[in-house]
RNA sequence: CGGAGUGUAGCUCAGCAUGGCUUAGAGCGCUGCGUUCGGGACGCAGAGGCCGGAGGUUCGAAUCCUCUCACUCCGACCA
């Protein structure tokens, strides 16, 4: 490929809201242009990243039996009304109406696709186990798309999805999914942390996340330096003791005026915020037809409630702050609220086990200006639900060894659910097994974002220059151009321009006329991982000059050797992630 | 959805508080010619904008008012 004909421009400068290093490297070295928020287009420079980390999923899905296919992006809204996630996933789930006026969806996943093909196709046990995978756009309307490249509305997955007769068969394509997306993820040279994490909207029993540690990811982790424990936050369980606050004294009412928050309580009153029973409220609901249900959550003073957590303790559908109106609508006053004295049933009330293992916590008054001392749990209110609630924090005990946990955060690039049969149930997909009884299929749902995944490695891979990507992802593996005015010595650039295509080197051609520097620069920027010059210095020195991206120096190579050398060179990159992957998997 | 902010040339931005100094500007990029040629060169000439959109106020609006659209950021867990 010729420069002169790549289309997609290199930026000296990146639009000033830019936030992220990754999508501002992917921006300046012309890979993608934003169309609308969270929507972008892929020129290029992208287009062939993104191809050949498909290529990379589609060898490693291969090699466990996968069988690549391709289903429908737009849904009919019956296949998600008959597995409940029509209601159940609110906003990012796409709707609209076709001419007929019918309910449609756009694809988020395909799950429920795979049910109903399941449906038909599968019929005996010995067309099990089964493997389909495909390469396909996505759409997810997030309320709050951000962070460039790293989480957008539209994109394209790598979604597999596993067949089997029993459990025994589902966990060994689980297994085999868990290994084959280590060896993915390390030939991209992409380092991710596999965590335990919540099964969210997928439901199901088992699920893992694939992640990679950076300081912009969105998602919590909590991890355990000490024995290995990781766990996204949501999900993550710690060990604290609870507050000692002696023999249960009776409660006491105190004056507290205009003291609302936290902070102050503790202040006013002198006390650690640990010692304070802290009320969070959330409305949740049930489904569509049943009412909210205000839920009364309780955790320490110094502690977060973990709203995934909570969601699925109360086993609510969708779950939302409240608003002051519902919370007084119960006998609570916001500021000054807690669970003493209100009426049984109008509220759910959830305490986190250590507010319940604590003895004479300070509390709100349901009265304005006031709170009370020594409230216990079980004497002065009933807990509904009484479990760990709150969210690890830094320093929280690890739940396996009880060492220190550690707080990072981390961006979610895959990840693997063992489903059961919540899906085949609802669309019907069931087989005769050998025994000759009807049974539904058993299914896990596995996944993995490439653009994010790129994004990833371009958030990994950058400098003060520009992207400096993985052979196994840059969109050319070298780039050669003149240095020179002279005819001679850029007709021989066109010779081995063309002598590196014949070695197989995927090579960009700088053809410009430009100075040095706007080349460089270029170079830079697009991260190709090879730089070959050959001018009037170099030949003299004997032969061109080669530079790997990721390095200061560059060395003379003999013009006779250039291809060898060149696709040598590649080969050991190449190898080198495959060892990796091999490592690994 | 709540809050804050930004929309002027392909990109980065000035001009806007105090309407008329503008026939709407600068730098970069782009086109042509010439000079240059190892880390974003230089000179000359040029093209390029309904000042996000719609209404309004005014003799006069990029500038003031209203509405709207788009984008960015923060929040959507504070008793």
């Amino acid at each position: 490929m010729r420069v002169s004909k790549l289309f997609g421009e290199t930026l000296r400068e990146a639009p000033a809201d830019v936030e992220l290093k990754s999508h501002e490297a992917l921006l300046r070295g012309g890979y993608v242009r934003m169309l609308a928020a969270g929507i972008f287009s892929y020129l290029p420079l992208a287009h062939r990243s993104l191809k050949k980390i498909e290529n990379i999923l589609r060898e490693e899905m291969n090699r466990i039996g996968g069988q690549e296919l391709t289903m429908p992006v737009v849904h009919p809204a019956d296949i998600w009304k008959r597995t409940g996630r029509w209601d159940a996933i609110d906003e990012v789930l796409l709707r609209f109406r076709d001419r007929w006026d019918r309910d449609m969806a756009l694809a988020l996943t395909h799950e429920e696709v795979v049910a109903s093909l399941a449906a038909t196709e599968v019929k005996s046990y010995r067309q099990l186990p089964c493997l389909v995978y495909q390469l396909q756009t996505k759409f997810r309307d997030e309320v709050r798309p951000r962070g460039g490249l790293i989480r957008t509305r539209e994109f394209v997955m790598k979604d597999s999805y596993s067949l089997d007769r029993d459990e025994a068969g589902m966990l060994k394509q689980y297994e085999a999914h868990y290994k084959a997306y280590l060896r993915m993820f390390a030939r991209a040279g992409l380092p991710v942390t596999v965590v335990k994490s919540d099964v969210g909207l997928m439901g199901g029993s088992v699920a893992h996340e694939y992640m990679y540690v950076t300081p912009i990811g969105e998602d919590t982790l909590a991890i355990c330096d000490a024995c290995g424990y990781v766990a996204n936050a949501e999900v993550a369980k710690f060990c604290a003791e609870p507050i000692d606050g002696g023999t249960p004294l009776p409660l006491e009412k105190v004056s507290t005026p205009d003291v609302t928050s936290i902070e102050s309580v503790a202040d006013f009153l002198g006390v650690e915020k640990s010692k304070i029973a802290k009320a969070v409220f959330f409305m949740a609901g049930f489904g569509p037809d049943a009412p909210e249900k205000l839920v009364f959550a309780i955790v320490r003073g110094d502690m977060d409630v973990n709203f995934t957590g909570l969601k699925n303790l109360t086993k609510a559908t969708t779950l939302r702050p409240a608003r002051e109106e519902e919370i007084s609508a119960v006998g609570a006053v916001a500021g000054f609220a807690s669970p003493v004295g209100i009426k049984k049933g109008a509220a759910l009330v959830v305490v986190d086990e250590l507010v319940a293992r604590s003895a004479n916590l300070v509390c709100g008054a349901n009265e304005k200006d006031f709170h009370l001392l020594n409230s216990n749990c079980g004497r002065d209110y009933e807990p509904d639900m009484t479990a760990q609630i709150a969210i690890v924090y830094e320093g929280a005990g690890c739940p396996e060894c009880g060492a220190a946990l550690r707080v990072a955060n981390g961006v979610e690039v895959g990840n693997i659910f063992q489903l059961g049969t919540k899906y085949s149930n609802a669309l019907g997909a069931q087989f005769v097994d050998e025994d000759g009884e009807m049974k539904p299929v058993i299914m896990g749902s596995y996944g993995i974002g490439v653009g994010r995944l790129l994004a990833c490695l371009a958030e990994k891979y950058n400098d003060e220059f520009g992207l400096a990507l993985p052979v196994s992802v840059a969109p050319f593996e070298a780039l050669i151009t003149a240095v020179s005015k002279n005819a001679e010595t850029k007709a021989l650039v066109e010779k081995y321009y063309e002598a590196l295509n014949e070695a197989g080197v995927e090579t960009l051609f700088d053809d410009r006329d430009a100075s040095p520097g706007v080349k460089f620069a270029d170079c830079d920027l697009r991260g190709i991982p090879m730089r070959i010059i050959i001018s009037d210095r170099s030949i003299k020195a004997g032969g061109a000059e080669f530079k790997l991206r990721t390095e200061k120096e560059s060395r003379i190579v003999p013009l006779e050797n250039l291809a060898d050398e060149v696709s040598g060179t590649l080969r050991s990159m190449k190898q080198a992630l495959l060892d990796a992957a091999d490592a690994v998997g």
